[in-house]
Parts: structure tokens; sequence; C-alpha cells
DNA sequence: GTCTGGATGAGCT
DNA sequence: GCTCATCCAGACC
């Protein structure tokens, strides 16, 4: 598909952002490498009033520090030694944003086998999608998309997308609940995934 | 196929 | 010293 992706809807609802974001490619250059995915699985996190956030109740501090900015930034964190990207909604005063959960490899794929170590699984995960497309805390936490290193382009279009909740959070009292995890229903690259594959990776086109 | 436990690191208190 | 929005290998069915 063709051109960059206008990022402005990121400002409006984050739940329907989230939806939006499914089939867009992200396409990354680092390290002397291009790759490129397709969003598969995202998980919306909103800000102040979601337990399950690290904005909620407004508090800034040293690690989430990044999360208080305008839509269009990306935010990353490390835990237990993986990073996970997100990327932002609303601005400084709704900080809420998009964890991207799983992409469908598409460019650069040898690339990715390399720095993950292993053929399968490439990108199902989203510790393994950062190191799969080289997004690391220590480079990128904070910076904008639709540059050198980082865009969003247009890519494909879900059939049909499946809501449920949230993947380990379960210590957050009633955001445990919350249907803010999307995915491409039958596609198989988003975590945990069982069930059957749909025709197409389950893309209308 | 499912389930378990250890590795791992930044940051809070 | 404790927490955590994870990953993977190994054990078992």
């Amino acid at each position: 598909m063709s051109g960059e992706v206008d990022i402005s809807f990121l400002q409006h609802d984050t739940l329907e952002a989230a939806k939006n974001l499914l089939g867009k490619e992200i396409v990354t250059e680092t390290d002397g490498g291009l790759t490129s995915g397709f969003i598969t699985e995202v998980e919306a996190y909103l800000g102040l009033e979601d337990r399950a956030a690290h904005t909620f109740g407004g508090k800034v501090t040293k690690k989430n520090e990044k999360m208080f900015n305008s839509f269009g930034h990306i935010y990353v964190y490390t835990m237990h030694g993986h990073n996970c990207m997100n990327f932002l909604t609303k601005d400084k005063e709704h900080p809420e944003g998009i964890l991207i959960r799983g992409i469908e490899p598409n460019a650069g794929k040898d690339i990715m086998i390399q720095r993950r170590g292993r053929e399968k699984n490439l990108t199902d995960g989203p510790g393994k999608l950062t190191k799969a497309l080289g997004i690391r805390r220590d480079l990128h936490n904070g910076m904008e998309l639709n540059n050198d290193i980082l865009k969003l382009m247009e890519g494909k279009v879900p059939a049909i997308i499946e809501a449920t909740k949230r993947i380990g959070i379960d210590t957050k009292e009633e955001a445990v609940d919350f249907p803010y995890r999307f995915i491409v229903k039958g596609n198989p690259h988003v975590s945990r995934f069982k069930g059957k594959i749909d025709e197409n990776n389950g893309w209308k086109y």
C-alpha cells in the first residue's frame, strides 16, 4: 500500500484509535536495517482513570514521564529486560496510549530472525516485536512518529475486530475486566494465539 | 497440546 | 527489597 498515515486520529478517542491502528504498517529503520509489520494486536490504556495504566492517578515519575505528552509520540518502557512500545493519544492532560502487542512481519524478516535468534514467533508479543523492529527504550523513548526511524504506513484492513480483556494485569482490580484489547480475528501473530487461522490471516484486504 | 518457574532490570519506597 | 502491561524452555498429557 502507499503513503504515510495521517496520525491526527490519535488525538480523539483512544478506544477508536486503537481499533484504527489494526492493520497499519509499522516501518522502522534502525541499526542499518529496515523492518516492518502490520499491527494485529493492541491494548488501550485510558490514563488517569484506568488502574492498569502507568498514568493512573496522574502521578508523574521518571518511569512514566514520557506518557505525559501529546498524541503521535511513543512511550517505551522496560519490563523484565524486555521493551514495550506504546503510541500516545490525546495530550498531556489526558495521558492515554495504545500498547502495540502484536504485528505480522512484512519487510526485513531475515533481520528480525537475526535479532530474535529464532525463526518462529517473531513478533507475537510486545517484548518480541520491539526486539524484532529494533526499538529500544534507551534510544527511542519519547520520540515522535513519522520520521526517518519510525513510520506508520497505510497497510491492511481487518475483516473482523475482536475485543477481549487485556493480558497480564491480574492485580488491577476492576480494570482486569475492561475489554480494551483489540485483535484481528483469525490472525496468528497475536499473543497466546490458539484456534484456527482465518482465510488471508483475517485481513479483509 | 497445556502448565510452570526462572531470568531479568528499572524504578519506587 | 519489592513490583511488574514478558519470554522461553522444560515437564508433562
